[in-house]
DNA sequence: CCAAAAACTGTTTAAAAATACAGGCACTGA
DNA sequence: TCAGTGCCTGTATTTTTAAACAGTTTTTGG
């Protein structure tokens, strides 16, 4: 049974205006057109239902601009399915992310450089609990014991900063390598997270750059 | 051959910067967006672009609206696919697949009873070599070994024929369980890739079905 | 029956956005 | 060489929009 927020058959009806809307036009509605179409005689009509649906969780107001909002897809699908609605899944207007692959990174260039780039696919930005910027292809089997295999898509988020502990991609020179970071008092250390594997060691001075956090994980393909 | 309009590397630019925007914020972008991605000074740089593209008809603008940008689906369709780019418009029916998440499954009934979903996330179909159906959420440690880890996400292909050597989803009676598959000439044999788990032997005439064919895999979480 | 919430009208204001016009510069094909 | 086009800056003007505030009426739940 269905849990989610109820909505009135007011508020109903705008969500569903709000969802044609995107299909129809491409875009989401002023207050003005929603107003215009249910035959509101005020715009301020539309604005209090939009708020009344972003104070149930079900859109997202993007406040200071024009067509600012955005269906927040889990709760818009269960409200669909609990009603029955048929709309065409998947429904437009989500809002997708663009994960960029990156393959091998040439030494010296910047990881999103557009010649590392393989290919790119469309997510849900839900998916991941922390938003990647880009899947990079793992090489090798030194993170085996955490699951990360050779031939995975790390979802990696791009940031300078790290906590102790967490599974960085980190470049040491011209190498871009993923290791989990551990800092001590003395050296910045990359463990990795296989015992054949040795743990690498980071004098002060040595080039070396945080580039990301992993996220998360995609294996696309599984063999036999 | 692709015989469509031709467009300039700026104008594809703009056209990529538009079917970006949409995809991440659901909303196609104004000019001043258009400028400020590009390091234009003025939106008027943008506007004369956007016009140019209409010119060509890969978009239409619509007056005296905000965001009133328009993707021509066939003329954009058809430049993307010339030039190889996977984009997901949020066009209905275009290359997106909703996946279902499904949780615990409860003993006796199918596996994509309504019941069981947790939630749905729209990916690229083009994300996995082999199309899933549904994702499900992997229980314990059994799969260590080969990276499938506890509350990893395995992508299942809903099929009941497998090949040894697959990793398949199997219903043991009440239990679903996930193993790699291997038919011997006396029965059939689930194996754990965990030396801390047993072989599952299923003997002729015990209740087994195979329900799927792990077709990939996603971590939405790491933790730390 | 009362109070709160839902569902509006009407009005106003400031910001966002479209869009026109007047240039400038580099390149290209006739 | 010269017009045309692509590509851009800078400025200006008008619409469109978001969003706040002050009310009214109706519904709903206790």
């Amino acid at each position: 049974m269905y849990h989610g927020p109820r909505l009135t058959p007011r508020q109903q009806q705008i969500l569903d205006l709000i969802q044609n809307a995107i299909a129809q036009s491409g875009a989401p509605p002023t207050r003005a057109e929603i107003a215009a179409t249910l035959g509101f005689k005020s715009a301020n009509a539309a604005e209090e239902h939009l708020q009344a649906l972003a104070r149930k969780g079900v859109i997202e107001l993007v406040s200071g601009t024009s067509r600012g909002i955005r269906l927040r897809s889990d709760a818009v699908r269960s409200i669909n399915a609990a009603r029955g609605t048929q709309f065409s899944l998947p429904i437009p207007g989500l809002t997708q992310l663009a994960l960029p692959l990156i393959g091998r990174v040439a030494a010296g260039s910047p990881i999103l450089a557009q010649e590392h780039i393989q290919q790119t696919w469309c997510v849900e930005s839900s998916l991941f609990e922390r938003k990647p910027d880009y899947l990079l292809k793992v090489r090798g089997m030194s993170m085996r014991d955490v699951g990360i295999m050779d031939g995975d898509l790390l979802a990696v988020q791009q940031t300078r900063e790290a906590r102790n502990g967490q599974i960085v991609v980190a470049r040491l020179g011209d190498e871009v390598t993923v290791k989990r970071l551990r800092r001590t008092a003395h050296a910045i250390e990359l463990l990795p997270e296989n015992p054949d594997f040795p743990v690498i060691v980071v004098q002060p001075g040595e080039p070396f750059e945080i580039e990301g956090l992993a996220v998360g994980l995609i294996r696309n393909t599984m063999l036999n």
